[in-house]
DNA sequence: GCTATTTGTTCAGTGGTTGAATTATTTGGC
DNA sequence: GCCAAATAATTCAACCACTGAACAAATAGC
């Protein structure tokens, strides 16, 4: 059954607390504390953390174990004296997200358990401009069962599929416009309608969530480093410049799913027109192909995936026509994100997508704007850093979304195991 | 005991749930659906909208009464069989808000009450620049005593204060930047210690909180019109530029509290060079002044809070000047608006502050700037429209900010009733 | 081996919700 | 005018999950 609905908060009036919802509340609470744990905490560190009693904890826990999201891990050595402490992890052969990727030159599928580890990952390459949605998607299926047969190869469920495209997506998983990839109303439930399912019914888990790559890259680098910000712009530089938005551990998406369109925020008001009916905009001096013709490289010569690699050399090297190309595009980008920092407020802004592998020529000039432009950074700087996880942070993500939801909502799996 | 705190959400984590955290959370749902309802609704009807036992309700309720945060009106009339409802609304006697402001050429005060009706309201005009904090904020401290006494008097308990201020505040009140009253590093709370404190302790409200007016004239606006959007952002136009950002029913402050910093957004990068130190910023173009001399009008002429009303005249009279100058400001506005919406996906943008009466004028650029350069505009439109409360949002906001957090947390007020 | 110490479990007690039954108050039909 | 139907609000025994204290388990140090 596929069936579709974009990502909503869970409910932005808290619902009413009845009786049961304590419990239900509780399970949320000690399995986030264990997710959110540096270490394995014992059942007396989560209670101490949350100022449950340890009765509760035990008991919550024991629900918890017997639905597979949680699994004690052998006794962290520690000092002292005293009865050891059980450590408690996330279970790693428990529910599992799958992530999927559709973009321009390339397909991929990657699975992740619980604990955030990641147990799968294919990448396929392969031009899909020429080829039509309902075969791109044939062939991301068969990636897919490929995934999938490995994950339960290994004891995990899948509890839920999350696909990465880069466009805009509306309701019901339609891509309302994909450019690069010549996508306009996609509807990708109804394509994949023949297709098996990949993911059984979850309460509370939707089967298959249709996002902007550039909002699943963000939350893949939330995901990605557990102890860092709680609040981050997640910049995206491919073909077009997309960002996504975490504001307080979760990801911002906007009233309609649409944030993060930063690529068309005017840098040069008088400069070039833009394919959008602006002028100026930070796409035309950023984006891939305005850096990669300022640095005298042809597009055509290489796949759009190495662009950045190639940069990333040519730089190193010491390539007059690269090092401006970066400088002036790293200039454009430090306008944006000046923007943005004074709009929101942020304190990081992290590089991803193909600019993580730039960053050390472009991050001069970001900084140089945005101390320059934002006028609070002389009480508070701002830290520009690249993305851990690079190209891949969008399919990781993706299965990040979906385990999320199960760490943040542990009744519907619980209720689903019976 | 003034005390100062800058306003954070509740808890990023939501807490463990405790035995007795169960009724203080139902205490503010309750409390939240009778406050949300277009009219008073009755206990079954909370029931029904909360999904909790009417036996529950009713319990609930009970406590709610006892402790002046709800009252019973007269029965709606209703068609139909049936023992009548009686209607539940906020309370008209129980706790109210405080709302102060310091302006450039204004002081100002206001009480709200938790229904939201202003129930006092003083401003007292005054240039402000040449006076020291120290006695700007004596001379509030006169405003803010009258207020009370007036609120007491109508049988009113004042549980906090708010004060806007026209500037970037930090933490503990310090108001680190108001670059038009000449103010820097002004500790409020400090400046305040010797006057008697203006509101009882209440937990879980702050005694005194500092905050940017742009941040408070939003949460005005969400106040005065709750079947409003919950998403939306706040453009105040003064002699700077400031918005407030409203995400999901919650004003949105950033990682530090200095979010909607819109006033430096590059409109014209090329243009004229701007006090912060960059070119062409939004404020050069659609800040109070810019907009005067584009008209031909001297700021000397006329006290800065007259100037909209100045210009809406002339423009309504058909002056070219001041329609050129209107025009201009409303494009470079419009570029901004565009590129916030972009970035958040919002779909209402206010126009406060001096704005409010100019929107008829620069609402036509506005939209079409914002249709021109928003990618998603096609799919769903972005509504421009005026302020409902206009230049008196920020002190109105203020002291709805207290009585907001009571709604949102009113066990705080309900244990100190003893 | 004994004590101090910390972890985890057991169990009676309690607070708050639940659901059904009951009371209260009105409309509408005969 | 009286009774039935309908809706609102309250009462009360039952139940669920958390609480706190006591207890068992397991280790380090002396």
């Amino acid at each position: 059954m596929w069936h579709c609905q974009g990502v909503t908060r869970p409910a932005p009036v808290p619902g009413a607390v009845r009786q049961g919802s304590l419990r239900e509340l509780n399970l949320a609470v000690v399995l986030g504390r264990i997710a959110a744990a540096p270490r394995p905490p014992s059942r007396a560190d989560v209670a101490a953390s949350t100022g449950l009693t340890r009765a509760t904890v035990s008991a919550v826990v024991d629900d918890l174990i017997a639905g597979r999201l949680v699994a004690e891990s052998e006794p962290a050595p520690r000092a002292g004296a005293g009865r050891p402490a059980r450590g408690l992890v996330l279970a790693g052969s428990g529910p599992a997200g799958l992530g999927l990727e559709i973009n321009v030159d390339y397909l991929a599928a990657c699975v992740v358990d619980l604990a955030g580890e990641v147990r799968h990952h294919t990448v396929r390459r392969a031009d899909l401009r020429p080829v039509s949605p309902a075969d791109a998607l044939a062939r991301l299926v068969t990636l897919a069962a490929e995934a999938r047969a490995d994950a339960e190869g290994q004891g995990l469920t899948l509890a839920g599929v999350a696909l990465a495209v880069p466009g805009l997506v509306g309701d019901a998983g339609l891509v309302r416009l994909a450019p690069n990839l010549g996508w306009r109303d996609v509807a990708v439930p109804e394509l994949l309608a023949g297709h098996p399912p990949l993911a059984g019914p979850v309460p509370g888990v939707p089967p298959l969530v249709v996002d902007n790559e550039a909002n699943l890259a963000a939350v893949g680098e939330l995901h990605a480093d557990p102890t860092g910000p709680a609040s981050f712009l997640h910049v995206s530089g491919e073909v077009g410049i997309g960002a996504g938005i975490v504001l307080d551990g979760a990801l911002f998406r906007g009233v309609r799913g649409w944030s993060g369109e930063i690529g068309h925020i005017p840098v040069q008001p008088q400069g070039r027109p833009c394919r959008c009916g602006g002028r100026g905009c930070l796409e035309q001096y950023a984006g891939q192909e305005a850096v990669l013709a300022a640095a005298g490289l042809d597009r055509a010569d290489l796949p759009a995936d190495t662009a950045a690699a190639r940069l990333a050399d040519l730089a190193a090297a010491g390539h007059p026509a690269a090092l401006a190309a970066l400088a002036e595009a790293g200039q454009a980008l430090g306008v944006a994100v000046a923007g943005v920092v004074n709009l929101l407020d942020l304190d990081t802004v992290v590089l991803g997508g193909g600019y993580a592998l730039l960053t050390p020529w472009l991050r001069p000039a970001v900084l140089a704007e945005v101390s320059r432009r934002v006028l609070t950074a002389g009480w508070a700087p701002v830290t520009v850093r690249p993305s851990t996880l690079g190209p891949e942070a969008a399919v990781v993500g993706a299965a990040g979304s979906v385990v999320r939801r199960i760490v943040a909502e542990p009744v519907g799996w619980l209720t689903r195991q019976g």
